[in-house]
DNA sequence: TATTAGCACTCGAAGGGCGAGAGTGCCAAC
DNA sequence: GTTGGCACTCTCGCCCTTCGAGTGCTAATA
């Protein structure tokens, strides 16, 4: 079914004014926002058509129109203009992501907040890794009481642990313990490395002191948490400025099912559309119960090392796509040249060496 | 001024009855929950003059009574039981622990989600360092365009990066480095790093691709963020819950407040009562206009490592205070003990060996 | 056939009045 | 010092009315 285009321009104000105001918006008013050489009464015909199709509805008999999920739908896919960012809107998002990458810490977290401070919605940042193994093993000899487990994962990133011992061990002792690692625990996913493997490698350097152990269970420790997907809320008070949450209840169960599930672990990342990195679910088009009259809006990105993100913000229905998804898809982008390919030297360090991988903190 | 018996026993009974309730409590319902051996109308004089004391107050002249911040403060400071903790909710408390801290990740967000779940209120988690240095450098060659920096720090935590090349670098020029930063960039804290340091040492080990540079920025990144605080709020629906907050506009200007500036950095840790290491700051004892009439309980934990941290938990001034101070007050020494002093072998993890630090992850 | 002007109509939001109920304050008696 | 009793106060919830924005419809018009 094709529009008209008078019709188009109608149901575009329509979305346009209900997302400025958060009103249903009457015939008038649309008259004074986009100049259509006809009557008012002429725009009614207009909108009792396009309820009668569904991309509109009226709260009650005698009030504005609001748009339907469906007229939300045409909106992003047809009708909106792709906002351009100003050249200050761009650069503040630059400057967000240089502050925030510098700082340590991970990365999903200051996203998160980056973009919740960036949109004025609640935002969500997500991550999931696949599974790696240890490439590299070098245990540091310190004193006869410490040493330092540092292992390197397949996807370049780099672990590390201070072991303090109640007894004594010598620096042969370490050795030993570093290259048998290194021939039977590399390359190896986590579940490969049985109480059996264990047990064996202990036998094999003479261990008897579970120093075998202490060390396995660090790699395993490392390969469980890398494989762990992280996840990060942020901005939740931007939720209270949206009138449609001035029900605290409402707002109350969304908060809560946000915290809890993060809705973003069951989007598809296939869907996420090719040519701008984001994907739009209006109202009813979430599965979940509790998102069925809120909009999450996607953008993924490439962390590198195998690791896939995710960045998300949710509001309500009325949300204003245009800008927040051309913000998401910039920060997506941004966020990819700076973590992915590698092929750009991470901002803030001497420029004259490419260095990978980040600072590790406690 | 002394309270008798009787007046002591009807406050709290007012404190108790309208924690739970919300309402303001009249004389008939405190004869009901305490067994006073009087009437009414006895209660109502005693409620009389508690009002002329000033801890208590009526909303209306006709309505019941509800107690002021000075009610609050006498009702923490005297008539409140101290809450044992039930077994079970030891245990949970014990088991939340485990888990957090067996995840790897922040330590203080963890503790500030745990807080939040156990309390059933708004947690802000908090956690400052002192200055540190860096004790010992390993350089680990890798390939001839890679080598990984391995730093201990004076707090016996490790840090480590991986360093990508475009060009090929000796291994005698690895060690070189590794003994230059040994003997030079040894317990100085980083404003001693200079840029006239960095020369030196290049001209030193005839380094003339700025693999000084990048060491030494990795050092002072290392200290700056070691000496960071960091913060987190967590739980943020459980403000949602309390009838108070059931304005969202208040709702939101509290948690617009609690998240761009944590208020427990205001708070003076002296001030932590040392018997069972809570603080509690009700209504208009904050500082912060905007926490004026809510209420603030922070236990303090010694993170070990030079480090203190904080745990908060925020709440309309009718909290539970007994029974989230008993909590707050477990959470925070039972971190303590596990962080702390080192004198207990972390949980889950082989009990033959003390290890110490935590696993680093990017 | 599409558009317009006009008019009656509908419905929600806002404001005022009313009754019920909870709880007090006070007084006189014990 | 305590008690029973009674009049008083104030809020809350309810219903009613009014007001106004905006519609739907119809008949006239280009």
């Amino acid at each position: 079914m094709e529009l008209s285009e008078r019709k188009k321009k109608i149901l575009a104000a329509v979305v346009d004014e209900y997302i400025k105001t958060a009103e249903p918006v009457g015939s008038k008013t649309i008259l004074q926002t986009c100049d259509l050489n006809c009557s008012s009464a002429t725009v009614r015909n207009e909108l009792a058509e396009l309820v009668g199709m569904g991309f509109l509805e009226q709260p009650h008999t005698s009030a504005g129109r609001i748009p339907t999920a469906l007229g939300y739908r045409i909106y992003v896919n047809e009708l909106m203009e792709r906002q351009k960012l100003s050249i200050e809107e761009t650069e503040e998002i630059n400057r967000g992501l240089n502050e925030k990458l510098r700082q340590l810490g991970t990365v999903v977290s200051n996203v998160g907040t980056l973009a919740a401070n960036l949109t004025n919605y609640t935002a969500m940042a997500f991550s999931a890794t696949m599974a790696c193994t240890v490439t590299r093993y070098d245990l540091i000899y310190v004193d006869a009481n410490t040493f330092i487990i540092v292992a390197m994962l397949s996807n370049n990133s780099v672990k590390n642990k201070l072991v303090n011992l109640p007894i004594s061990v010598g620096q042969d002792m370490i050795v030993r313990l570093s290259s048998a690692f290194n021939a039977n625990f590399t390359n190896i996913t986590e579940e490969k490395i049985t109480p059996l493997l264990i047990r064996a490698t202990e036998r094999a350097i003479d261990d008897t002191m579970g120093l075998t152990g202490v060390v396995a269970s660090f790699a395993i420790e490392v390969l469980t948490s890398e494989k762990a997907t992280q996840s990060y809320l942020a901005g939740a008070n931007h939720l209270l400025n949206q009138p449609e949450y001035r029900d605290p209840g409402k707002a109350h169960a969304l908060m809560s099912y946000l915290s809890d599930n993060p809705p973003l672990q069951s989007i598809d990342v296939s869907e996420i559309s090719p040519d701008d990195g984001v994907r739009v679910l209006i109202g009813p088009e979430n599965v979940a119960e509790e998102l069925k009259d809120s909009s999450v809006i996607v953008a993924s990105y490439d962390a590198g090392d195998n690791t896939k993100g995710l960045i998300g913000v949710v509001g309500p229905t009325r949300m204003d796509y245009s800008k927040v998804a051309a913000k998401l898809s910039l920060i997506a982008s941004a966020l990819s040249a700076r973590l992915g390919g590698g092929s750009e030297p991470p901002p803030g360090l001497h420029n004259k060496l490419i260095v990978k991988g980040d600072i590790h903190e406690p």
